[in-house]
RNA sequence: GGGCCCGUAGCUCAGCCAGGACAGAGCGCCGGCCCUCUAAGCCGGUGGCCGUGGGUUCGAAUCCCACCGGGCCCGCCA
């Protein structure tokens, strides 16, 4: 609400003049300069109108300049005509410094609601129940989650979803090495349930297929009893899967995500959700069986563009993969109808219960999962196609049903290591390349608690530098907010559909653009504050016009684009953009905090407005790091 | 063969969707700054035919086309 006044002040302040001036209807842009000396935001009216007045856009821009000085609301300071062919206008340094501390200091204030109750599922994480998280996983997780706090901000109902593949392959293989093997259920002393399915047993199993094909085999019984839901492989796995759940969970809890509900693929087999899918899609003409050729005897989908199409029932009857997609979808969006009970799974930290779905008798009283509004899927652009199939299905579903539901699939590029990293894991890396894919199945990745533990130590060492009679327990716990700091704020800077090539020694930084940087910076904010022992509450506009110097104002400025970014990643879907806009203002604050004195100031009132600077910045800055996922510390 | 994505400073990346005024950061490298608000910081310097070639436009890193280089996807696998 503070420089979109000055935005919209703008607006309306042009309008004016080009009706006066008999341009009305000229189309123009309103941008932010090259350069801040010029002003703070520009008008290329003139350019656009010498077109139609045959001027130089130079003279057109001193009328309109002229036209507007006379009558402008207080919002608007200077207004400058540069011979280029563009209006610059200047914000008045005071009163939007009043604007924007009020807004900031009001703990109320600053609401925005673009989503206006609109209810919004974020499917993230879901990552397959049988191996520990990898950064890659990382990378999903903290981009779903991260968007699902930024969304819920910006006013839209949010539910996030982790999906549970507790019938697939990959579960099925550690099944493989328990029962068929001798690998012992239960882990060995100290290390994590979920690493030790995944390090040892599903690589190990997987190891073995090639030189004993039978397994392949015992695999397939394997699979068959877990959709089935009975036999020796479904009750072992009733036993581990959860396990393994759990202890990745542990992990995703200490990345910072949290969860409303666990979807089970098991559960969405044997719901019946399916055959109503099917149904509707088949009487929509989507779904057609194919009678000769290659695909004779299968049931194909047809979409999203001409020829395309995909296989969902096989020729002897069995479903492939994208196809329980489908009613996972379409159960998001509540169109199909909700078979499922619900029961608490687990309480969360820092509060919350995390609900999972169940088909046989869950609790009396649960909260409303599914019918979404839209539900947003976060997976990697290898699904990409799958994916467009699955929208194109559930949206067609939506149709048939008169009801406007929305699906998205955001996806993102994938996490490889840096050759110097894969090498120094033991992984081969051919000649040539600079970087690896990693696999699962052949151990070659980076363990996400691995990571975190080495950047916590790393931090550990700096947090004690700085305080060295600090308790041991309280170095631990800050060690820990900065290690997920950096490693949230290295997975979402990037852009979602560039590849991330991780590297270990690179990945441990915490100088530069990282997030301890932002955490430190609030910390900054935090001491001074808590030295000053409160911020003035009173007076504020008188105050805030002392805040003159080039850096407060410049600090200002930024603060007050606050809800205009906000609302702008909110609607971009990028929480990259929160990175982008914290760094800078944390960057501009670094300049202020340099420049000048806030405690030591000799003038009493500049003082006070320097302190209410910094309680707008750490205010601000608090709630940008909250929708990060990241910790703010108020001392470090 | 078809489709999607990427190519900007030695390295990692912003900016591109909604085209404009000298192309920005971080890391690295060189040189400065702790006089009690935390130097995980700040200031200055170094460094770029924005992959190439066409086109559209008064104006292109940004839009269109072609090409080159790299990645991914195109299974009755999951």
């Amino acid at each position: 609400m503070t420089f979109r006044v000055f935005r919209d002040s703008v607006r309306r302040s042009v309008d004016a003049a080009l009706d006066s001036m008999g341009l009305r209807g000229v189309e123009y842009s309103i941008e932010v300069p090259p350069d801040p000396s010029l002003g703070d935001l520009a008008v290329n009216a003139p350019l656009r109108a010498s077109r139609v007045l045959r001027e130089p856009p130079g003279a057109i821009a001193e009328r309109i300049a002229g036209a507007i000085s006379e009558s402008r609301p207080p919002i608007i300071g200077r207004v400058v005509p540069h011979p280029s062919g563009y209006v610059n206008f200047f914000a008045d340094a005071a009163e939007l410094a009043r604007l924007t501390l009020r807004a900031a200091l009001d703990p109320g204030g600053w609401r925005i609601d673009v989503g206006r109750g609109t209810k919004v599922s974020v499917e993230h994480t879901s990552v397959n129940p049988n191996k520990a998280l990898h950064i890659g996983h990382a990378r999903n997780l903290v981009l779903g989650d991260s968007l699902a706090r930024l969304l819920s901000e910006v006013g839209y109902r949010v539910e996030v979803l982790n999906y549970v593949d507790d019938t697939g392959v990959q579960v099925a293989d550690v099944l493989v090495g328990m029962l068929y093997l001798g690998m012992p259920e239960d882990p060995p002393p100290g290390k994590k349930y979920d690493a030790y399915c995944g390090d040892e047993v599903y690589v190990r199993v997987n190891e073995l297929y090639e030189a004993r094909p039978e397994l392949v085999e015992r695999r397939r019984e394997v699979i068959a009893q877990l959709e089935r839901g009975s036999g020796p492989a479904s009750e072992l796995a009733a036993r581990v899967v959860p396990r393994i759940l759990r202890a990745q969970l542990e992990t995703c809890w200490r990345l910072g995500a949290k969860y409303d509900l666990l979807n089970w693929e098991s559960h969405i087999l044997r719901s019946g959700l399916w055959e109503r899918a099917f149904e509707v899609l088949r009487e929509a003409g989507a779904v057609r069986l194919v009678e000769e050729g290659e695909l004779a005897g299968c049931w194909v989908l047809q979409a999203p563009e001409e020829g395309e199409e995909k296989v969902l029932v096989r020729s002897d009857g069995t479903t492939v993969y994208a196809a329980k997609d489908i009613p996972y979808a379409a159960w998001k969006l509540g169109l199909l109808g909700d078979p499922f009970q619900y029961r608490r799974f687990a309480k969360q930290p820092g509060g919350g219960d995390l609900w999972t779905t169940d088909l046989g008798g869950g609790e009396a009283e649960h909260p409303t999962f599914g019918s979404s509004d839209l539900a947003i899927t976060v997976i990697d652009v290898r699904q990409s196609r799958v994916q467009r199939f699955v929208k194109y299905a559930v949206e067609l579903l939506g149709e048939r049903s008169g009801r406007s539901k929305r699906y998205l699939h955001l996806g993102y590029e994938v996490v490889a290591l840096s050759r110097r990293t894969a090498e120094a894991l033991g992984i081969e890396v051919p000649e040539g390349r600079q970087f690896v894919h990693m696999s699962g199945r052949r151990g070659a990745y980076v363990n996400v608690d691995d990571v975190l533990n080495a950047l916590a130590s790393r931090a550990a060492e700096e947090v004690r530098k700085r305080n060295p009679d600090a308790r041991d327990e309280w170095v631990r716990r800050v060690a820990e907010a900065i290690a997920v700091g950096a490693l949230r704020y290295q997975m979402l800077r990037q852009d979602p559909n560039k590849l991330i090539i991780f590297d270990m020694e690179d990945a441990l930084r915490i100088e530069g653009e990282t997030g301890p940087y932002l955490q430190y910076t609030y910390a900054r904010a935090s001491r001074i504050l808590e030295k000053a022992g409160g911020i003035p509450s009173e007076s504020l506009g008188e105050l805030a016009a002392l805040l003159s110097a080039p850096k407060e104002v410049k600090l200002v400025k930024l603060m007050s684009k606050y809800d205009m970014e906000l609302e702008e990643a909110a609607a971009e879907l990028s929480p990259k953009r929160l990175a982008t806009y914290s760094y800078e203002l944390a960057d501009a604050f670094n300049a202020f905090y340099e420049a000048h004195r806030v405690l030591q100031e000799p003038d009493e009132n500049r003082r006070l407005a320097r302190l209410a600077l910094v309680g707008a910045f750490r205010s601000l800055m608090g709630r940008l790091l909250t929708l990060m996922g990241i910790e703010p510390l108020d001392r470090i």
